[in-house]
DNA sequence: TATTTAAGTCAACACTTGTACACTGAAATT
DNA sequence: AATTTCAGTGTACAAGTGTTGACTTAAATA
C-alpha cells in the first residue's frame, strides 16, 4: 500500500471511530450525530468527509461491516460458551452460569460495538438497519451450524437449530444491552450486586432454554404442524 | 372540564400524535425529530409547544405513558394468548400457533405504538429509555402474576415465573419489530408467504419455550445454584 | 361588566446543519 | 524534472434549529 493510501485509510478509520464514539456517548444514537460532528471529532474539516464517504448513510453501513469483523472473535467465545453448557447431558447449572459469565465478559471487552448493533438494529438509518439485519442472519446461521456439530444437537434438523439460534441471538441482544446499561439506573444499589443478580437471571433463562432443547423431540406429536 | 382545558388537551394530544407520526415515518426515530417539526405537524406555531411540554424529552416521556396506557388492552390479548397455549398439558401445536397469530394481529392494530417502544427502548433519549424500561418491568411483573394463576404454572415460584416472563417480553419485542418490518425487505418474495414463514418460526420458538417450562422442575438438581 | 388568565402568535436571536466551489500542496506518475 | 492526482483546506450560502420576549384574544373569574 502506498504512503498516500495508508494515510487515507487512517483518516477513514478516524471517521469511523469518531462516529462510533459520538453515537456511544450519553443519550445519543447514530441518527442524531451530524456529518460535521464526525469530521470535527476525527480532526478533519467537514468537506474532507466527502473524500471517504458519500454521506452519513454510507459511513453507517461501512461502520457495521467494521464492527462485525471485529466482533468475529467474540462470536467464537459466545459459541464456545453455549457449546460448553449443552455439549453433554450431564451439564450442570454451574457450567451454564460460566458460559453466561463468559458472554458478559466478552461484551465488556467492546461494549460500544455491541451497543451500536443493538441500538441501531431498529434505529433511524434504513441502510444501517439492513446491514445489521444481514449480519444477524449470518450470526444465526453460523450458530446453527456450530450447534449441529455438538453431540446433544445431532438428532435435531438444521431447520430446528436455526429456530433455536434465533431465540439465542434475540435474547443475547437483549441481555447485552441490559448488561451494558446496568450502571445507568438505580444508582443506590451497588453495581456488583446488580451484576450478580442479572447474571443469575440470565443463567436461569439459559437453563430454561436448555430444557426446551433437551425435550425438543420427546413429544413429536406436539411439534407437527397442521 | 372547562372549554379552555378541553382545547388545551386537544392541542397536547395533537403534539403527541405528531411526534409519534413523525418518528414512525420512513427512516426516522424520536431522537431525529425536532421541536419545530412536531409543532408544525400538530398545526401549531413552534413557541406554542412550550405551553404543553418543557422540551422534547418531557414530550417523549409523556408519549411513552400514553402509548403504554393504550396498549393495556393488547397486553390482555397477549396474556390470554400465551395462557391458552400453556393452560393444560394437552395443548397442541395448533393452539400455540393460534396464540402467536393473535399476538401479531394485536400488533397490526397499532404497529406504530409497538415500533415506538421497541425502537426507543435503547434509543437516544435517556428519559424515554427510563420510561420504557419502567413499562417493560410492569409488563413483566403483570405477566408473571397472570401465569401464576394458571394450572400449568401453579408448581412454579413467582421468581421463576418472572424469569419466564422476561424471556417472553424480550422475544415478543424482537418478534414484533421483525413482524412490522417484514414488508420492508426482500420485495421479490410475496408478503403473504413471508408472513406465513415468520408465523411458523415464531410458533416453533414458542413451542420450544413451552418445553422448557413443562420440564422446568423435572430435574431440580440442575436448577440449584452453587 | 370589568378584570384576569393563559393558549397561541409573531418577530428576532445566535447557532448548527449539509453541501458547492475554488484552492493548496505533497505524493504518485510520467 | 515536469505533470498529474487527490486528500485536505477555506469560504460561502441557504436552510433549519431551540429559545427569548412582547403581543393578541378568547375563555374564566370576579
Amino acid at each position: 500500500m502506498s504512503l498516500r493510501d495508508e494515510r487515507k485509510q487512517q483518516s477513514r478509520q478516524a471517521l469511523l471511530d469518531a462516529a462510533l464514539t459520538l453515537s456511544s456517548e450519553g443519550g445519543r444514537s447514530f441518527g442524531t450525530i451530524s456529518l460535521r460532528e464526525v469530521a470535527r471529532e476525527a480532526g478533519l474539516v467537514p468537506t474532507a468527509f466527502y473524500r471517504h464517504f458519500q454521506d452519513m448513510e454510507e459511513l453507517g453501513a461501512d461502520l457495521v461491516d467494521y464492527i462485525s469483523g471485529t466482533l468475529h472473535r467474540l462470536r467464537m467465545s459466545l459459541r464456545e460458551g453455549f457449546a460448553l453448557s449443552t455439549a453433554n447431558s450431564s451439564s450442570t447449572a454451574s457450567t451454564t452460569r460460566e458460559s453466561v459469565e463468559r458472554f458478559f465478559m466478552a461484551i465488556d471487552l467492546q461494549p460500544n460495538y455491541w451497543a451500536f448493533l443493538v441500538r441501531e438494529r431498529w434505529g433511524a438509518s434504513v441502510v444501517v438497519r439492513r446491514a445489521i439485519d444481514k449480519e444477524v442472519r449470518f450470526f444465526t446461521v453460523d450458530m446453527a451450524e456450530d450447534l449441529q456439530k455438538l453431540p446433544a444437537f445431532k438428532s435435531l434438523e438444521l431447520q430446528d437449530l436455526s429456530i433455536i439460534s434465533e431465540i439465542l441471538v434475540n435474547l443475547s441482544f437483549a441481555w447485552a444491552m441490559s448488561w451494558i446499561t446496568l450502571p445507568l439506573f438505580d444508582e443506590d444499589t451497588p453495581l456488583a450486586d446488580k451484576k450478580e443478580q442479572f447474571i443469575q437471571r440470565a443463567t436461569r433463562q439459559a437453563q430454561l432454554l436448555n430444557r426446551g432443547v433437551s425435550n425438543w423431540q420427546s413429544k413429536p406429536e406436539m411439534i407437527s404442524e397442521a
